[in-house]
DNA sequence: TAGGTATATGTTACTTATGACATATGTTAT
DNA sequence: ATAACATATGTCATAAGTAACATATACCTA
């Protein structure tokens, strides 16, 4: 069954709007994952992780290959990069209110 | 007044996955505008239109002047526009396509 | 083929966001 | 001060999103 697209904004804006989407992507940064070691990383269900996985791939933001019995997602950063570029520009210039907080475990993230 | 402190990431993005705001956003990009004029050219109320405002301010995506009786809000290009050439790009290039639903031997590409 | 591992999918209780309504506050002119 | 208009704010029913749970499916090895 072929999944109906929402209205573009929120497909793209919605899936960056949500802290599992953003801790996956901040790991998937540092290097391509496949699905268990993301999980072993990061506070959430392996279904909870899949779920999210499979909306950032309907949106491009990572690509998926299969190795073995594992697939292995890779971050789309020619998007990524000047997108969190922009975005903390942004933040930095216009929203000095706003507390940067990492809700990461592991450390040497540089998004 | 103290603005609430959320995530950076909903901040920035959840801001933008709203079609009310985006709305706003596309006529702000042809001129500044007051909050009457927004109201008449879209199908939301008043109010609404308001509290829209309220959170784009809030995030830096517009910025306010006081014109007498009137706000006259004004769209921060600076952000916006690289923002959104890079949000139709990337849609342009990666989401075109129908969505793998299921696991396939593939070699990876985006989606 | 069976059994184990890796990942995906269906469902659901719960949370958060939304936009209209009602109303309050602010501004200008008389 | 008051009227008239412009805009902001508080509230609320409900719509949409979320993440866990349960389970299904795909892949590998023996």
């Amino acid at each position: 069954m072929k999944k109906i697209l929402k209205q573009p904004y929120q497909q793209f804006f919605g899936t960056l709007a949500n802290q599992v989407r953003i801790d996956i992507i901040e790991i998937l940064n540092t290097g391509e994952q496949n699905v268990s070691k993301l999980t072993k990383q990061l506070p959430y269900d392996q279904s909870t992780i899949s779920h999210n996985l499979s909306r950032l791939l309907e949106c491009g933001f990572v690509s998926v290959k299969q190795n073995g019995v594992e697939r292995v997602y890779t971050l789309n950063t020619k998007t990524i990069k000047p997108l969190l570029e922009l975005m903390h520009n942004h933040m930095h210039t216009y929203c000095r209110h706003v507390v940067m907080k990492r809700r990461m475990k592991t450390h040497g993230s540089h998004i």
